[in-house]
DNA sequence: GTTTTGTTTTAGGTCGGCCTAAACACTCGT
DNA sequence: ACGAGTGTTTAGGCCGACCTAAAACAAAAC
């Protein structure tokens, strides 16, 4: 699960901000996927039971879909802001949206750990600290 | 293409250590997958002008396909030393080859910028430099 | 020069992920 | 209450990536 992963902690993310269920298009176009294509992957996502879909209302992640998101959220957390801070980069959300389900765990707690050091040393960036969880 | 580049990656990797044509089946058991999916496969890579597959005998990268063998390389060169020397990963070369398709150059620029950086403070950790390329 | 062994390829099949176009369902405004 | 508009789903299709099992091949052993 890869591509799919990246729809699940979309639904996450949406679930945060606007609350459940969460609407197919608003997702759709967070990823830049056709409406066709994530109706069918939310059908996917239930059949693997991540998520509850009721048709033309949205979707509802269960248990063990929140559990799965969490995890990749945490990852999601830690990568976005490792590009933010130490990579720079220019659309940090998105590069870790898309890598947050292609890096195992292991990798994302020792750059948590990395990005803990980095953050009591002297020349800090002065970004916020990770919070959360 | 992120499946594919690992096996185009791998190739690159083989040609140097034992020269073209390269083998399929080593192919297939440093990738762990069947010889049929890597027979498929570069027939796929030869079609996208990638390399030379003559059967029975192996592939041979095109100019094309050096060039963007090179440039995944680089990556995973960048990305396994990371994985080495700051996240001190079990397998730092496994999880390199698999990601190196997956992120961006920028990402990996930056990364080897940070490399860099590292290198040169007190508390080195002792392992090798880049160099290359 | 056969046979045997190991490798490679083909055949046939499955599933994931994406699309466009067309059908469908809600929601409003009138 | 009905038709317009918006959003969603279904239908049909495509391509990528994988597998197992069976056939084909090459090279070594006899």
């Amino acid at each position: 699960m890869t591509d799919a992963s990246q729809y699940l902690l979309v639904c996450y993310l949406e679930a945060r901000a606007d609350g459940e269920p969460v609407a197919p298009g608003d997702v759709a176009e967070r990823l830049d996927r056709s409406p066709a294509a994530t109706t069918e992957m939310l059908q996917r996502l239930e059949q693997r039971g991540y998520l509850a879909y009721e048709p033309y209302e949205g979707a509802t992640l269960t248990a063990a879909g929140r559990r799965e998101a969490e995890s990749l959220y945490d990852s999601y957390v830690v990568l976005a802001e490792f590009f933010r801070t130490v990579l720079e980069l220019e659309d940090p959300d998105r590069e870790a949206i898309e890598l947050a389900g292609h890096v195992s765990s292991l990798v994302t707690d020792r750059v948590a750990e990395t990005l803990l050091e980095s953050d009591t040393e002297p020349d800090d960036h002065g970004g916020p600290s990770l919070e959360r969880s």
